[in-house]
DNA sequence: AGGCAGTTGGGTAATTAGGGCA
DNA sequence: TGTGTCCTAATTACCCAACTGC
């Protein structure tokens, strides 16, 4: 147990920032999120966030095989 | 606007632009992947990228080993 | 109050992945 | 051993118009 809770980079990004990370187009990122490859939160507006944390996984190769 | 600033130096380069800047065929750049040659990431969707350092070094002729 | 950048959606072309062969 | 070319399937990139976020 600890209460020492490391400020985890919960900071959610916009489909532009995650494609910039990933070199892909942001329409890539929409789709990753459609098919269930990346978590993704929606707006109410209906745009949609990706957690900092998600993408620093599937950046180190580290996702749900499969 | 906060794009969380990506330092060129860690930019990600597509197989095709690799391949261009060694004159060789996309499939090769794969290969060397495969081959463990050059690190590379994987995106959500299977496709390759590769780090433009590491390009640069290979370029350099830097290699890792002879 | 309006404005701009970014995102959404669908559709089509280009690129990439993988295996096998020369 | 290494690279190029063949094939099919999957993924990605760019086109448009309209909406959201700040």
């Amino acid at each position: 147990m600890s209460v020492t809770a490391p400020p985890p980079t919960d900071r959610l990004l916009t489909p532009g920032e995650v494609a910039a990370l990933f070199r892909v187009d942001p329409k890539t990122v929409t789709r990753w999120a459609v098919a269930g490859r990346i978590a993704s939160i929606r707006t109410p507006g209906g745009h949609r966030r990706f957690r900092e944390t998600e993408v620093q996984a599937l950046l180190r190769g580290e996702g749900p095989r499969d």
